[in-house]
DNA sequence: GGCAGATGGTTTCATATGAAACTATCTCGC
DNA sequence: GCGAGATAGTTTCATATGAAACCATCTGCC
């Protein structure tokens, strides 16, 4: 008999060089980071944030369009909207033309905690991204979108290919 | 009175260029594509595949190596690991010199597993990756390292820096 | 008009999560 | 040796999450 122990036959998985598995402690350290001043500041919980970064930058989205734009869930816009609503940092306007849908914006209050939160994200931002030289953020932008174009294009992939 | 309408004072952030944002998307894209397919077979959550992703690479870890590691907390690893012991996937050996360390290994059920999605999950980084070249990659892989140093030598950021 | 889906949004319920408390063991200074 | 932390790991408990059921409204199509 040849050999009793397997040798040779086990392929390995080096983690450190796969790439999901990269981005997902890249990411997650990122947003932590971020996370961290901002809930400490108003409060505000990922998707409350994640709300209001949104609503910023395109008021009168409806829920869905704001699930859409942050890869949420809805339940979770709705609860998050619900808390901003309840803490007056988010009007809810309903649509004319259709009764389902309502408008969303943020109040002044929820102005002030935007125009408060977003010098800092860009600043920590800036504070990452002091790694790279321009041309490289440049590259690591274009290959995100890339990437990014890539999976938004192969939808969900057929549970097995043969 | 010049403008009773606020103009130009509010700075907004455009998310679709914000990295911490895109990061976050692309990679939750990415993991849930994967994730989809090592559940839908053999009925693992995240972090019980993180686990043996781990253990397949470098049998023999303490748990709190594989938290480290894996960028879970130790209650996360506790559990996952508290299941795949039960579904005889994983086994502990008591260390010798410490009686607090348990060493975690892959039985041989868990080793096949192991050895079943390695290659699904190789095959699907390489989907994915098709949309870059050899030196796309090369690059890619290089401003993620950087990044994800900067990060880590970052600690955790005062809560206010002035 | 009016009814069979589709769609926006909320609620329910069962599960996942993580901070904090806890247990057991180890380490170090005396 | 032995008592005061540190460290590994588990359990508890309160909260976050998301799938599925639900309600309301809308959009065809007859």
């Amino acid at each position: 008999m040849p050999n009793d122990v397997k040798t040779l036959e086990h392929l390995t998985l080096d983690l450190d060089r796969f790439l999901p598995y990269k981005l997902s402690i890249l990411s997650n350290r990122a947003s932590d980071a971020i996370a961290q001043h901002y809930s400490d500041r108003f409060g505000l919980s990922v998707p409350e944030w994640r709300v209001i970064a949104v609503l910023g930058q395109s008021p009168g989205m409806s829920a869905r369009d704001v699930a859409t734009r942050t890869a949420m869930d809805k339940v979770q816009v709705s609860r998050a909207v619900a808390s901003l609503v309840e803490a007056r940092r988010v009007k809810r306007d309903g649509d004319e033309a259709d009764g389902r849908i309502t408008r969303l914006s943020l109040t002044p209050r929820g102005q002030a905690i935007y125009d408060d939160v977003v010098p800092l994200a860009l600043h920590l931002e800036e504070v990452f991204l002091a790694a790279l030289t321009p041309d490289e953020r440049k590259a690591l932008d274009r290959l995100l979108d890339k990437l990014t174009d890539r999976i938004a294009h192969l939808h969900v992939i057929p549970a097995r290919s043969e």
